[in-house]
DNA sequence: AAAATAATTGAAAATAATTTTCAGTTAAAA
DNA sequence: TTTTAACTGAAAATTATTTTCAATTATTTT
């Protein structure tokens, strides 16, 4: 369910946006980074190292676009600043350590059926979720 | 598993911590809102109108003391500030209309079960969990 | 009950994240 | 091409949060 180049480009130009060098640029560099969520000020720097010239603001605002379209989603790590990732489908948990920040992911999902319990109980439509785990590693337990 | 009074003032002095009338306060209103997640700002203009003296930053501290020592807990709405409700133990998610900004609040919940999976299955000790639906409510299903 | 103490407070300043503004630029439709 | 509406980026503005520090206060000790 990997994202392309061509299917975002359609994705993109179907709602009258523009594909402009900076979008693609954006969205390479969140699919080279799709297990690791960035912060805007994360993709920023990875834009300039890989030379291009993209503004802050516009990193910020495409990230909201590219949200917009469910191309990517939002995740929080409650340290001050939202991250952003690939939606690739499958589902993105994470476990964040309060102690050293260490972020570890799993795979493991009950998500998509509590999803279609809460469909079926409720009138939303569900298009996102976010869940995340907090406490401490390995490591933290033992020097607490 | 409501907190009360003697059993807040006991967590909060057995850590050396004291316990002010400000964190009084704010607990309260705290307690008051169990169904409604409020931000700093939130529980800032709540404590106003009981009419007391407290500043804005001792209900960022508060809070903040309040969520280390596990009496509440953080939520996200993704709408760039951080949400605090009181942990009384059971599931609270959200469902989040990313059009109107509507709340619901659900008590489905699959995530204890997960969560000890997670800890067998991993090393992490998970203390604290952050789940939220995103999608649109009945209404703007409609009218989008 | 008073003195000692260490934690707490709040106002102001500082910082950090994000959004807005606006004039100039550019992708894509005509 | 030409046109047009979308897009960009720098700077300014805004918003959320944290830090600083001198004054205060809850609790412990005497």
């Amino acid at each position: 369910m990997d994202i392309s180049i061509d299917e975002f480009t359609r994705k993109i130009r179907s709602r009258g946006y523009k594909l402009t060098p900076q979008r693609r640029v954006i969205l390479e560099i969140l699919i080279k980074n799709k297990d690791n969520p960035l912060t805007p000020e994360g993709v920023y720097k990875q834009v300039k190292i890989s030379c291009s010239e993209v503004g802050l603001t516009t990193v910020y605002r495409t990230l909201e676009l590219l949200r917009k379209i469910g191309v990517v989603n939002h995740v929080h790590f409650h340290d001050g600043c939202d991250r952003y990732e690939i939606n690739d489908g499958k589902p993105h948990h994470y476990l964040i350590c309060l102690n050293c920040g260490k972020v570890e992911r799993t795979n493991l999902c009950f998500i998509d059926k509590m999803q279609k319990i809460l469909e079926k109980d409720t009138t939303f439509k569900i298009t996102e979720h976010c869940l995340s785990f907090f406490g401490y590693c390995r490591f933290c337990q033992l020097r607490k």
